[in-house]
DNA sequence: TCATATTGACATTATGCATGTCATTTTGAC
DNA sequence: GTCAAAATGACATGCATAATGTCAATATGA
């Protein structure tokens, strides 16, 4: 009884650091991306075609789960920076297929692997099995309270 | 050594589960406020009321870490909605103390009680070990990439 | 007492999107 | 092949959640 709402309490503690958590995260990557002339919304871009490859503007939008309006324009960001490309689109010629240039995939890469670092660093004050329990929790978290919702869209 | 990349990348993608997490959290906030005139804005200032008592707009602006001048905005609107009230501040004639009226209470304690049934009934598919254990992980995670920031002054 | 800090009020700006519209393709069903 | 419907880029507007700046009134502390 007395169990049941520590348990609650302490959900309901973890569930509200879900805030400092992305604000510290976002803190963290903005902080490696200075000297880069990039943005955090440029190296979202980066990201996405570092890791699943090339695509277009609507293809990027759906993975991001942003309007594609908005993704457009962090696209022509990027564009006008030259860490990516367009190249004609078989597919459809009004919609060309973005890539990554040769400076933008170097860059991403760098970036990536210095933020891995950070990962490595923090991992080592934790066990493998916390990490993977604390995943978990938090999975499932986010699916309950998904469910216990106006289910988005 | 693969097992310190697994540690990493499993941090990794627990860290990037903040934003979803904490848009679920707020989604689940906003659907139980339906129905009561509040705003997850006022929400919060009541609930800051509720859980440290009676107190002035700055006070309020420090413990929600948000700037004072727009926690003022928060509180006017609360005070219009007459959830709370001002009691003349004996150490400060220009700051009143802000305390929650008997209506503003009865509301926040009814959907605080409300989203703590939502953490019970979640936490029932959680191991108190295992909630303890994510509480642990993100407490050192969020600590840790504070350390690895521009601190936040 | 008097310099400095605090506070409420108001104005402006910034960020990160959502939403709406339009003209131009592109696609798919027939 | 035709034609309605969908996708796309471009542009405009709106909106929530703040940060920042300023001012005048008031408080505070040395």
């Amino acid at each position: 009884m007395h169990n049941v709402n520590m348990k609650a309490e302490q959900l309901h503690q973890l569930i509200w650091m879900s805030r400092p958590l992305m604000q510290a995260a976002e803190g963290c990557v903005e902080n490696g991306l200075t000297g880069t002339n990039l943005t955090v919304r440029m190296r979202a871009v980066l990201e996405i075609l570092h890791k699943y490859g090339e695509q277009t503007v609507p293809e990027l939008a759906a993975r991001l789960d942003i309007q594609r309006q908005y993704v457009q324009i962090m696209c022509n960001e990027t564009l006008t920076s030259g860490f990516i490309e367009q190249r004609p689109n078989p597919r459809h010629k009004r919609s060309p297929i973005l890539t990554l240039t040769n400076q933008g995939s170097a860059l991403i890469e760098d970036i990536l692997s210095k933020e891995m670092q950070i990962m490595q660093e923090m991992s080592e004050d934790l066990s493998t099995e916390d990490i993977a329990t604390a995943l978990k929790v938090i999975l499932s978290v986010v699916d309950g309270l998904q469910k216990r919702t106006g289910e988005r869209k």
